[in-house]
DNA sequence: TACAACAGTGCTCGGTGCACC
DNA sequence: CGGTGCACCGAGCACTGTTGT
């Protein structure tokens, strides 16, 4: 702990002999400057190691060069790399990331919000825990800083959006498991009160499509954002009756996936052999598992750098849009056929 | 997007007939307020729906309300946890949690540091990318507000510090190995610039002592916080000299860990019957893997409430002190013995 | 006269930007 | 054109002045 007030823009002044005014207009690069005033303000800031206060910036100006970024749960390692490519566009264009944790909880997120307006933040992003409620349109109409979601959605709001064509993935990944013979496919998954699930289930109907069986034997479940339901249900649907047990199974999310393999742990079942799986997300730590899980993909790294672009396009000026990110299905071992699942279960049931 | 210029105290006095620092003394609980002047500002407060500025709050007063962490890599489910247990005690009083991800490098950690100074945060939190560091240890000392590190160390500073007693969880791993018979050990984990890692070297080498053989061939690998460092010492070490081929392997970290039984798939190990196995740290997505891995564990979400209550106590005048908690190890199904161990490598090499 | 309970003034925090010279 | 003075952002706080009892 130490003492010594820091230094002021007075000081500065008084040090180079100008008025305050006129070093304010040095340091934001006023055009109207001589260069020796210039000179000397620069020298006698360096001299005095002034740095410009950001919270009196902040009352006067009413920005902050900080961004707000509301999320559900920045553990999700999803998050954790969206959050990587927002600091590093936002870093290098001097603005400060300010992460907040949403909780799990609606309330507690329109807490967050309101809470970063009242500290000026010159932006907002945001990937709540629920999107198209009345109530966070009501907030995010009523915000007059720029804000940009990320993989959600709101209607009829002008106001920008980075999202994932989610749909494409998951349905090149069911239509191969339908090439590959499967008509009983299950797709765990999430919440439903936000986007990608609501895409996710899209993409599997779209992809049952091209066969009318699948369609009557395929079936989704949503819920919730845990891996103890994912789990839960899983052990559900491959312990009900033998004669309607799915074939192949498709994990929407982190915590779906995890669900979904503790299950298959607990049951003592071998993704790829006992009934063929494809998580949608990749995970980095899926790598230490054989087989190799297929899986379906998607940049949120990317996501991040092109959502941290378009609000500081919006903060420019630039009218707030939307764009899209592609996600691709990668099949790797545990895409397997109807017929080497079928086989194996026959002859488990031999024994 | 809206405007309405924001109610400020004058408004509140004008609506409540009183004078500005009348309100003033109100909202802050001065004593000379009589009953009736106290509801008509309160009354006139919450008709208008006023909440104080923040910003020009901490000009004037030069504090905040909110706490900064700085931290090496949030993304880690270890600093995720603590993160939690830090907003459950800061948010229940008031106070508002900004993260900061160092992005594992130093310079960006003293910066984002200097950056809530200037921001007048009311207290500092720390799990830096490195530790005692003569740079760190300078900024640090001239903080002039609480500063408390969390799992990281700092000598002779008067600071507050919340740390894991690392040494018992790894040593009673260890001692368990020896007492299944092992002696060629390998302990692989991060960087040895912070406590954590230091601590668990202690800790195994004193779980070496008691066993000279085990001293003797038993060695550790310390390098970086990356799972290919990891993966790559590990192959390095399980494909070189049969002879000296370790019979236990320790991983400390995610990082680590996750290297480690990459490095296993690849090399088609399998922990508990090649090789035996305690991973430090336990991590939630392990559960999926059969045969369980055994594991040292300690309560992150314990720490972080641990150290908001601490930073909180200093705010309040409280002398800096420092904490211990605990870490303990779990036997699960790869603390195999090295008969066990051994058997099976000789069968394979039979074949 | 003494005191409680305000009103009102004015300076402070650190900067910004417009009007004016 | 170059530069200065000053009001202002929204609040905190100390101090003087006023009123009623």
């Amino acid at each position: 702990m130490t003492k010594s007030r820091q230094v002021t823009i007075h000081d500065v002044a008084t040090r180079a002999g100008v008025a305050v005014s006129s070093v304010s207009r040095v340091l934001s690069n006023h055009p109207d400057v001589s260069i020796d005033m210039k000179r000397r303000v620069e020298d006698a800031a360096r001299e005095l190691g002034y740095s410009p206060d950001p919270v009196a910036q902040s009352l006067r100006r009413g920005s902050s060069r900080l961004i707000g970024y509301v999320v559900r749960d920045f553990a999700t390692p999803f998050f954790s790399d969206v959050i990587e490519g927002l600091e590093s566009v936002l870093n290098s264009s001097g603005y400060t990331l300010l992460v907040m944790n949403g909780g799990g909880s609606q309330t507690q997120e329109i807490e967050r919000m309101t809470m970063l307006k009242q500290r000026r933040v010159d932006g907002l992003l945001l990937s709540t825990v629920v999107d198209s409620t009345p109530k966070l349109r009501k907030i995010v109409s009523a915000y007059d800083k720029p804000v940009v979601l990320i993989d959600r959605d709101l209607d009829n709001l002008d106001i920008g959006r980075t999202l994932f064509d989610h749909v494409t993935g998951i349905k090149a990944a069911t239509n191969d498991l339908v090439n590959l013979g499967h008509t009983s496919m299950v797709l765990v998954t999430g919440s439903p009160d936000v986007r990608p699930t609501r895409e996710r289930v899209k993409g599997f109907l779209e992809g049952l499509m091209t066969s009318p069986e699948a369609m009557k034997k395929s079936f989704e479940i949503t819920g919730a954002f845990s891996a103890a339901f994912a789990r839960k249900e899983t052990t559900a649907v491959m312990t009900g009756n033998p004669a309607k047990r799915p074939t192949a199974i498709l994990s929407g999310g982190v915590q779906a996936t995890i669900g979904v393999l503790e299950s298959f742990s607990e049951l003592g079942i071998r993704p790829g052999r006992d009934v063929a799986l494809v998580v949608v997300d990749d995970l980095p730590w899926l790598r230490i598992l054989r087989p190799r899980i297929s899986a379906v993909s998607r940049d949120a790294e990317a996501m991040g750098r092109a959502a941290a672009t378009m609000i500081l396009d919006q903060i420019g000026g630039v009218k707030p849009s939307t764009i899209y990110l592609p996600t691709s299905y990668e099949a790797r071992d545990t895409s397997s056929s109807l017929e080497d699942v079928m086989a194996y279960r026959t002859k488990m049931q031999r024994k």
